[in-house]
DNA sequence: TTCGTTGTCGCAATCGATTGCAACAACGGA
DNA sequence: TCCGTTGTTGCAATCGATTGCGACAACGAA
């Protein structure tokens, strides 16, 4: 067990179903410390539940998104998971040339997130929002 | 002609090769005032060329995206495109509700971007970023 | 423990978008 | 004007991701 016990029996305490896939894909994301490609959750799975559908994953996926549980982040142009740490909340920057990712703490966004709400009454949700760019390593070879 | 002709010229000149396809393309993206959706950009090519192909036109985006001729903005899923305006660069609010789209002058994210590129040494391409969230009506509604 | 409800899954079709490749045509030079 | 180079196109396959639908299984009630 990896610390997500508790995400487990709240949301059957929700009224979720907890299936084996389910358990599953949760347990895959919440094993690693840093974050997971949707295929590789696919093939992680099928070790152990050889049936489990690629749909399943990402049905799974965006579930656990919507409920907070995970954060997706995009990297190229597939979709990357990891689990919400609501004590240090934070975005990601992935430079295009390497596809390396930094976190960025959401305090950065934050002051741009009340501009928006105040002065046009947007609410953005910036949650998953991932900053696209150069890293420092990269724009020095170029 | 709707003022996109010394784009036009200026492209003939830097080498590449103005085709009717590419040509016509320009053409709806420039009449247009608001973005055009990628299968809009189709159908209202094969008035003129039957026989386009949907690669080609978004072969032929992401060209003039390259070129920062036109800006590229994500509404749902999928990809809209309007003329680059230098004059009054501007980003894309767009409300997960309704789909409705404001715009947001560049000013607003010029100071995180220069944040990013001072405590990170990462240079944020935040030309063609889209704010995702919910506008004022739609929160209203709710 | 069994049963019924209904939320979930596997499957296959489909979505929007991208890519490899051979045929083609734009454009400058002869 | 014609020709050759080579950048571009159409076609079809493929990518990652999503969805509709009938079969199935999780879980509470009896």
């Amino acid at each position: 067990m990896s610390g997500h016990g508790s995400a487990v029996s709240r949301l059957r305490a929700q009224g979720y179903r907890m299936t084996p896939q389910r358990l599953s894909v949760l347990d895959i994301v919440a094993r690693r410390t840093g974050h997971v490609g949707a295929d590789e959750v696919w093939s992680l799975a099928r070790e152990e539940h050889p049936y489990v559908d690629l749909a399943t994953i990402y049905r799974t996926l965006q579930w656990l998104k919507g409920l907070g549980v995970v954060t997706e982040v995009i990297i190229g142009n597939k979709l990357h998971f990891e689990m919400a740490d609501h004590q240090s909340r934070h975005n990601h920057m992935v430079c295009s040339v390497c596809d390396g990712v930094q976190t960025l703490t959401s305090d950065y966004l934050a002051e741009f997130s009340q501009r928006l709400e105040q002065e046009f009454g947007f609410s953005p949700n910036l949650d998953n929002i991932t900053i696209g760019g150069v890293c420092n390593q990269c724009r020095a070879v170029t």
